[in-house]
RNA sequence: GGCCCUAUCGUCUAACGGUUAGGACGGAGGCUUCUCAAGCCUUAAAUCGGGGUUCGAUUCCCCGUAGGGUCACCA
C-alpha cells in the first residue's frame, strides 16, 4: 500500500430517500477512510435535474448523520477542490470538456436523438449490439459548448484491470463506446463528472456496487483520454432481497433508512448489521461499535458474493447493542417512545428502567408496554379488570386467592417504608425476601398470581416483586385492598 | 440475446489444499418460572452438478446449471 493519504467518497444522486444499499456503500467508504486516518467526502451528484427530488440532499445528510457517518467535506463544507455539489461545479466540467474537444478526444454529436434511435434500431435489426462509434462521423467541427459532446474512445482494445475485491477483471471491445460526456442541457453525465471529481478531489479508493463493473472499460478510456491515473476500484457485493431472488431495491421493500430510527433501532446496531453484509472480520465476534468496525475493517475481507437482508438478524444486533447501552443513553433513546405522562427525568422512569431494559428489543416496543393492553399500563393507570382474573388458572378458587392476598398484604405492610424506595432492583429483592417464603410454603402460583394481578391488573406484566417496587408501598397496599373488595363483591 | 460477475446450513458467514466443514440469526427441544419477555443449555441443518489437477479438494482449472449485473443525453 502506498503512503498516499486515503480519500474515499460517497456520491449519491438526490433522487429520493436513502435505503440500506446506499447507506452500506457509504459505510464501507467511511470505515476505510477513518481506518486510514483519511478523508471521507460526501458528494452530491445532481446532474440530472429531471430526476431530482426536492429535499433529498437534506435527507441523505440526516440518514448518514443518524448512523454516525461523518463527512469531512460535503454539501455545506466545500473542500480545497471547491463545492461538493456537482451542479455547482459546471464550469469545471466544461473546462475539461473543452480540453478534450480541443485535443480531439471528444467531438460534438451531430445527430438528433431520433437519428441515434434509428441507428440503434438498425443495429438491432442486424442483430448486432449497438455501438455509437460505428456511426461516428468521419469529420467533426469544433464544440460550441452547447452541443452534446461525446468521447472519442482513444483505443479500441480489450481492457484488463484490477479490482481490490473481485481481482483481475476484463472486458472486450464491445464494452467500449463513444459515450456522452456533456448533455444538451449543459450538464455533464455521471460518467464524465464523477471521473473529473474523483481526480480533483484526490479520491484513492472508489467503492461502489457491482453494477458499475461493466462500464469500467469506458471509465478507463476516459482516464486515458484525460491522462489521469485511475483510482483503486473496490467493488461491493449487492445486498439481496431476503428471498435472495434479486437485488434489494426501493420497489422491493427497501425502506427509508430513517424509518429504522422511527421504529426504534439503534444506529450502531444498524451500522453493525450493514457492515456484516458483505464483510466479516474473519473471527467469531459479531457485536462491534462503530469505533471497533473502523479498527477491524479490511478491504481484503470484503466479499464477492451478494448477501441477503435479514431483519431478524438486525433485530438481534439491536438487542445486543441495547444491552450494552448505559442507562443514560438508554433514556435518551427511550424518550420519544414514552407516554406524555412519563419523562425520562421523572422518578417513575428510573423505577421502570430495569423492566424496560429487560423487555424490549426495539425502542418502539416501549410505547406498546404502556398501551391499555400493555404490560406497564398499570404504572400510569389504576387497574381495572374482571375479578376472575385474580384466580390462578391451575387453582381458580376465590377463597384461596383472597386468603393469600390478605396474607401478602400483611407481609408488605410489615416492611419498613424505606425498603420500597431507592434502586428498584434492590427494592424488588427485599420485597421478594419478605413475600417469597410464604409463597414457597403455600404454593407459588396460588400466592403470586393473585398478587401480581392485584398490583398490575394485567395478564402479562413484570413479576409481583418488581411491580410492587415500581408502585411503592402505599399504592401496592391500596391495590391489594381493591382486589380484595373485587373478590368479595361478586 | 451479447458481454461481465457470483455460487458453504433457510439466512449472515468461517475455512486462504489436509478440520468430526466452525460460529451467529432464525427453527426445534429443554432449563428457569406466578404471566409475558429476557436469559441459559441442547439439537437439526450446507460445500449447485459433472469433469479434471493433486497423495489429498469447500479451496486451483474447465464445462454445465442457477442467480445477479449491464448494454441511456439515469446515476
Amino acid at each position: 500500500m502506498s503512503t498516499e493519504k486515503v480519500v474515499t467518497r460517497f456520491a449519491p444522486s438526490p433522487t429520493g430517500f436513502m435505503h440500506i444499499g446506499g447507506v452500506r456503500t457509504a459505510l464501507f467508504a467511511y470505515l476505510w477512510a477513518r481506518k486510514n486516518s483519511g478523508t471521507f467526502i460526501l458528494r452530491i451528484e445532481d446532474t440530472d435535474k429531471e430526476r431530482e427530488v426536492a429535499g433529498s440532499i437534506d435527507h441523505i445528510q440526516q440518514a448518514l448523520a443518524w448512523l454516525g457517518i461523518e463527512w469531512d467535506f460535503g454539501p455545506k463544507k466545500p473542500g480545497p477542490f471547491g463545492s461538493c455539489i456537482q451542479s455547482e461545479r459546471l464550469a469545471i466540467y466544461k473546462e475539461f470538456a473543452e480540453k478534450l474537444a480541443a485535443a480531439g478526444h471528444a467531438y460534438p454529436d451531430p445527430y438528433t436523438p431520433a437519428e441515434v434511435d434509428a441507428f440503434r434500431k438498425q443495429s438491432e435489426a442486424a442483430k448486432k449490439p449497438f455501438l455509437f462509434r460505428d456511426f461516428r462521423p468521419a469529420t467533426f467541427g469544433a464544440w460550441d459548448g452547447k452541443q452534446t459532446l461525446r468521447l472519442k474512445v482513444p483505443e479500441i482494445k480489450r481492457f484488463k484491470w484490477h479490482d481490490a475485491v473481485r481481482g483481475d477483471l476484463e472486458a472486450g471491445e464491445e464494452a467500449l463506446d463513444d459515450f456522452v460526456l456533456m448533455k444538451a442541457d449543459g450538464y455533464p453525465t455521471y460518467n464524465f463528472a464523477h471521473i473529473i471529481d474523483d481526480h480533483l478531489m484526490g479520491v484513492t479508493h472508489v467503492m461502489r456496487g457491482d453494477e458499475f463493473i461493466s462500464s469500467t472499460p469506458r471509465f478507463l478510456s476516459l482516464y486515458q483520454a484525460l491522462g489521469f491515473t485511475p483510482p483503486i476500484f473496490v467493488t461491493l457485493p449487492p445486498i439481496l432481497r431476503d428471498d435472495r431472488t434479486k437485488k434489494l431495491g426501493k420497489r422491493d421493500g427497501a425502506k427509508d433508512v430513517l424509518e429504522y430510527r422511527i421504529e426504534g433501532y439503534l444506529p450502531e446496531a444498524m451500522a453493525n448489521f450493514l457492515a456484516f453484509i458483505g464483510w466479516n472480520p474473519g473471527t467469531e465476534e459479531e457485536v462491534f461499535t462503530m469505533k471497533e468496525l473502523i479498527n477491524r475493517f479490511e478491504i481484503e475481507k470484503i466479499h464477492k458474493a451478494g448477501g441477503a437482508y435479514n431483519e431478524e438478524k438486525l433485530a438481534w444486533f439491536n438487542r445486543q447493542h441495547l444491552l450494552r447501552l448505559s442507562d443514560e443513553s438508554f433514556a435518551e433513546h427511550a424518550a420519544t417512545f414514552l407516554p406524555d405522562s412519563i419523562s425520562t427525568t421523572s422518578a417513575i422512569f428510573s423505577r421502570l428502567l430495569p423492566v424496560m431494559r429487560d423487555k424490549i428489543t426495539l425502542f418502539n416496543e416501549i410505547s406498546a408496554l404502556f398501551h391499555p393492553e400493555g404490560e406497564l399500563h398499570f404504572v400510569t393507570t389504576s387497574p381495572d379488570y374482571p375479578a376472575d382474573r385474580l384466580l390462578w388458572k391451575k387453582n381458580p378458587s376465590r377463597e384461596t386467592a383472597g386468603k393469600h392476598l390478605t396474607e401478602a398484604r400483611k407481609l408488605l405492610a410489615g416492611m419498613p417504608a424505606g425498603e420500597f424506595d431507592g434502586n428498584p432492583t434492590e427494592a424488588a429483592d427485599k420485597i421478594k425476601a419478605a413475600v417469597f417464603p410464604y409463597a414457597e410454603a403455600n404454593g407459588r402460583g396460588d400466592v403470586l398470581w393473585p398478587l401480581r394481578v392485584a398490583l398490575t391488573g394485567q395478564d402479562k406484566s413484570p413479576d409481583p416483586f418488581m411491580s410492587a417496587a415500581i408502585l411503592g408501598q402505599q399504592e401496592s397496599l391500596r391495590r391489594i385492598d381493591l382486589a380484595l373488595t373485587k373478590l368479595s363483591a361478586s
